[in-house]
DNA sequence: ATTATACATCAAAATAATTTGATGCATCAA
DNA sequence: TTGATGCATCAAATTATTTTGATGTATAAT
């Protein structure tokens, strides 16, 4: 699968996905969800950052699909979502097994 | 290999390839390399974007580690560049597999 | 009922990224 | 050596993102 031959569809999905990880906030609320489900106050342990600058970057995330959450009583639970990562692990797999065939431009 | 166990000079490095991927027009531009080397004129002619503007976004992806450049005459060639894309291939292979030790957390 | 907790949302302020148009610097052709 | 081409870089303007602090909503404990 090469890059153009996604669809317009994945492809901003891709996008979004991407924004979603070019914060350094963010990928380090990723890491934490690594270790399985965490709640906005989880966060503000480990990150020291304030509640609704967390709110609002899991909003980013969420809207990219790259986590899902779960409510059980006041707490919310995230955890990140595999579908995406696949897609996002199929997107990698297509840019770096791009080259065998490359050709120089200009000719 | 766990996101938190990349060291924090790897770290940065990934931080700033994704940001490097947030963009939808350094994307087009990523994806014009996948068939192979790519000069700015060729980009301006695919793309419309003005030059500057792809000078702009080229810089952002070289800084990041993802294009290298090689210098022929008047023309200057990008391409994408392999051990970038490895470490982000990593990466992704670390999120992704993470969570057969899934937990709860709060307990 | 009242109060506290967990989180979302909002508007304003602060900060950062992008775009534009101009200018500069090599390289090359005439 | 003059002029054109390919690209980098710059400052200013534009646009987007992030942060902050306040307020709102739902849940749960007293």
């Amino acid at each position: 699968m090469v890059l153009k031959e996604i669809s317009k569809v994945k492809k901003e999905n891709i996008s979004k996905l991407m924004v979603s990880f070019s914060d350094p906030f963010r990928l380090e609320i990723i890491d934490l969800m690594m270790d399985g489900e965490v709640c906005v106050c989880d966060i503000m342990k480990l990150t020291k950052l304030s509640q609704s600058r967390i709110s609002y970057h899991i909003k980013i995330l969420k809207e990219a699909g790259l986590i899902s959450d779960r409510q059980e009583g006041r707490w919310v639970y995230y955890s990140l979502n595999k579908e995406s990562l696949l897609l996002i692990k199929e997107w990698i797999f297509s840019l770096t097994d791009y080259s065998s065939n490359r050709k120089r431009c200009c000719e």
